[in-house]
DNA sequence: CGTATAATTTGTTAATTAGCTAAATAACGA
DNA sequence: TCGTTATTTAGCTAATTAACAAATTATACG
């Protein structure tokens, strides 16, 4: 596929535009961590980050059974994540992610993936 | 909805991107010279371009029967528009479309529209 | 007026896509 | 090795979207 089209479509999905400004925060974060963040299933998770990876945008890094995805540096796209990056400050759904990843992160992952497996997920207040 | 995302949305379609390129090459195009360079219906053209005018990347202008389409990029979107730029000029698709609407714009409006109500339509060579 | 015409809207269908659950894979640890 | 666990893939369903044809709107011109 034509490569900006295939980035343009990785990037024209509300979950996945979270992924990258959380990505924007933080400079590596394990599949997870962005479960956590998005509040959907790690299948679901897993597809957004496959998409974005693909269009080359992210990185992604194994670490025994964690895998460590970060924003891969900008070739030529840079202009666009500038562009990204101002509107997500403006934007209350992204600041609102932000807030929930600063206390996900004190989580261990251990812990967060435990709190996953149980009934209830994600820090209340 | 979140302004940047529709933008994204109004960008991930080749038929769009393809309106966009057309409009990089000739400031202003009406609605059957889209319909032409995309070779759908002007049905089908008009709703791109409904698309893309609400996501405030096209102004329009009306003259009579015909609607006049031009680029409107906001203005901290022009650094995106001049990657897809780099872009397009990089791709076949797109190349092939800009000659294509060479030959468009040199028949009369009336004489396009004709064609494209009778059988045939396009010029072939 | 009424007809013709450029564009848009509506209704419908087919294709794509996001989300889930469940199954599979890969990697740690007893 | 076997069980556990983090991630991915597969299979499915519901929602979205692109395309066309047909109906509608708005404008020009007899």
């Amino acid at each position: 596929m034509f490569q900006p089209l295939e980035i343009l479509k990785a990037l024209s999905d509300m979950n996945r535009l979270r992924i990258v400004a959380a990505l924007s925060r933080y400079e590596e974060l394990c599949a997870c961590q962005i479960t956590e963040v998005l509040q959907v299933t790690g299948a679901t998770a897993s597809r957004h980050l496959s998409v974005l990876t693909h269009a080359g945008l992210l990185d992604s890094r194994k670490e025994g059974r964690w895998v460590y995805f970060s924003l891969a540096p900008p070739a030529d796209t840079e202009a666009v994540f500038d562009w990204m990056g101002e509107a997500f400050s403006a934007s209350d759904v992204f600041q609102n992610d932000l807030q929930l990843l600063d206390k996900i992160v004190e989580i261990t992952r251990e812990d967060l993936c435990r709190q996953q497996r149980g009934e209830a997920c994600c820090p209340t207040s």
